[in-house]
DNA sequence: AAAACTGTAACATTTTTTATTACTCATTAA
DNA sequence: TTAATGAGTAATAAAAAATGTTACAGTTTT
């Protein structure tokens, strides 16, 4: 079905985190911050203002995609495992987000209908073109630029 | 509070439509396809498979955006007003989305961290740059164009 | 007057997102 | 060698957001 959501990428059964590309991001720009230490995630929660459990499903998936490490135990936490010069905005992007769009109808839309029948097609189309755009912009920042705002 | 979302574009007080873009897109294709027609929300919401009263809703929008005109009583409905040569989906995307971003954390985080303080400016720049860019696609385009598709 | 519409309020339901609790296992340091 | 601290994850609860339904007043046409 079109509009149904899968959640393949995440590691945990339940469901994804809107705040995703956000809570990653900054996460990331903690890590950036302190390449020395390993964070945990009781400190990033207190950073961010979230739940701890939820900021450990976030670095599930970074360790999934081999950018970060985490150490168990006492004194244990999470660092970077890459070069923040070489981490564009645009691969943290693609691991916290399927795709730029401005939505679909929830329903399966009359195919019966010549607008109804091919809708959702153009949509994408539409929604593929703005991702090109997008993912040009998130390509030229990486994660060093992204923190030495701060 | 940043992460709160207000519904000032709304002419009923509840929620908003989540397909809000492609309910309002798919609603404007069929009176661009029907220009001499008064289409009736229960016609178009058979198109789209979705409750007339949130269609009506949406007509709404773009009765106050004076983008189409409805005729009450019996055989009335709606049509445009405007020339679809003449809409862009800028335009479109303008009355029913507030911006593109990649979401913000839920909770307001901690402005006693150097990171937490500045996350959410530093995302609405990134962001702002992204709505940007996509604008200057989706203004290349005309309702017309994107009903030709069809 | 009946039928077919719009407009909108009130409320219900469903879906999605976020938070909490609880527990196992790993590691460190006293 | 044990207490403390932290990761990993399951299960469940709560909150928030989105969508759907019902109802009914008012309008226009036939």
């Amino acid at each position: 079905m079109f509009n149904k959501t899968l959640y393949i990428c995440n590691i945990f059964y339940y469901s994804m985190i809107s705040g995703k590309f956000a809570i990653t991001i900054h996460i990331l720009t903690l890590l950036t911050k302190y390449p020395n230490d390993y964070l945990s995630s009781e400190y990033i929660a207190g950073s961010i203002n979230l739940n701890a459990v939820l900021v450990r499903k976030e670095i599930a998936n970074l360790k999934a995609h081999h950018i970060v490490e985490s150490k168990e135990g006492k004194n244990g936490g999470t660092k970077l495992t890459v070069d923040p010069t070489n981490l564009t905005l645009k691969e943290i992007f693609e691991m916290t987000f399927e795709s730029i769009n401005l939505g679909y109808a929830k329903n399966q839309p009359n195919p019966d209908c010549p607008v109804g029948k091919k809708i959702n097609q153009n949509l994408t189309a539409l929604y593929a073109d703005m991702n090109q755009k997008v993912s040009l912009q998130l390509e030229g920042i990486s994660l060093e630029d992204f923190s030495n705002q701060f």
